[in-house]
DNA sequence: AACGAAAGTTACCAGTAGTAAGTTAGGCGT
DNA sequence: ACGCCTAACTTACTACTGGTAACTTTCGTT
């Protein structure tokens, strides 16, 4: 059912006429936009689209595209989000400063892996690039991470000797490797968080052939 | 420029008039349809349409969906070649059995970048699930990897009294990680596979901590 | 009071995945 | 030998999506 136009009086925002508003303000804002997004997404899954999106905000199309951009903006500032929710619940988590411990490590992960599952959509969304032309830009959310992570490798391990630019093939490296398996950890639901946070600390922390290693 | 229904005698194959062949033989297979797709994906880059491939295969539309199913099928089929490409790469490279050491991951890592590299446009549209049906199914190229991984990893630390699930959850982390830092490594033009494989050889194997160490 | 611009809406375009219905021609039974 | 059946293809369409041009309404300003 398409119902070409017409658009059935949305129960949400008042009036919707065209024309200037009262006091200068934009009926809907930006974030409003995102907001509402953030609820198709959840509600409908990660193939939502721009003109649900609108609907959601009781609004028009091309209001959308007015405030946020294109699809691939939109995806875009959701994946900011995503990216700043997972820094918050981290550090919260954790303090990671110049000393990074192997318990810190763990708690890093374990709260990457809890907001992943907690907006589960909006994180298949983000991660899902549509076309060619996001298929890099996926690397928005990477990069968000990534940045910091970058920051905070190099900050940590300047005193071994150890050049940025290595610091930034680790971070990519170790991003990719969250990703996917937050993606693989939302298909099981035997396991655990922590479980799963555990193992992938010990991977990362001991190296391939360490285990039975502790601290 | 639409062009709707006529196609223009495509000159690549015969007649091309319906009816039943001679030899109860179909005009266009499987894989031939699948060449078609690969052809299209390296030269018009990761955003490539059913029509282009079915034009590219000097077929219409309905044939694809025939030979191969839709899009997502498409992709699942692209990713098992690419999936085999590369482990016929990273076998050919090194011998990873029972003994796996430092220096034939180091050569499983870099076949695996240059690989990606010959297929950049393919790795892109295998890697960049499109809508949600196929969001989880970008699983595809991902299980491929992971399935002979974590048998490989089983098989190798069994001894050390590692269970399956470890395994699993690494090697879905270790494949992650080759994915996202392949696509990074296609942005950079200045790194050399050799140098970013090192690199992560190193994090993988020494882990986070560990530095310096050798073998 | 007239005007200009801001804020919205309507209506459209172009392209894409997928499918239904029609068409041709070889093989098979009588 | 003749006519039906059905495999193999093609034409032509539907449904929907991202994106945009052009029109309309209202407020603030002169």
């Amino acid at each position: 059912m398409k119902q070409t136009g017409v658009m059935g009086k949305s129960s949400t925002a008042a009036s919707r006429r065209p024309g200037r508003p009262v006091g200068g303000q934009l009926e809907v804002d930006r974030e409003q936009v995102l907001d509402a997004a953030e609820r198709v997404i959840a509600r409908d899954g990660a193939g939502a689209s721009i003109e649900a999106v609108a609907v959601e905000a009781g609004v028009t199309k091309p209001i959308v595209y007015d405030r946020v951009g294109g699809r691939a903006d939109l995806a875009d500032a959701l994946a900011e989000r995503l990216a700043d929710r997972m820094a918050a619940a981290a550090a919260e988590a954790v303090r990671v400063d110049t000393t990074l411990t192997k318990e810190s490590l763990r708690g890093f992960i374990e709260a990457n892996l809890l907001v992943v599952g907690r907006h589960r959509n909006l994180f298949l969304y983000v991660t899902g690039g549509t076309t060619e032309q996001t298929a890099l830009g996926r690397l928005k959310l990477t990069e968000r991470s990534t940045t910091p992570m970058s920051a905070a490798l190099t900050a940590w391990r300047t005193g071994f000797g150890q050049s940025t630019e290595v610091a930034e093939a680790w971070a990519f490296g170790i991003v990719g490797m969250l990703q996917m398996v937050s993606m693989w950890w939302l298909t099981q639901d035997q396991r655990s968080a922590s479980e799963v946070a555990e193992q992938i600390t010990d991977l990362l922390w001991h190296g391939l052939p360490g285990s039975g290693r502790e601290s």
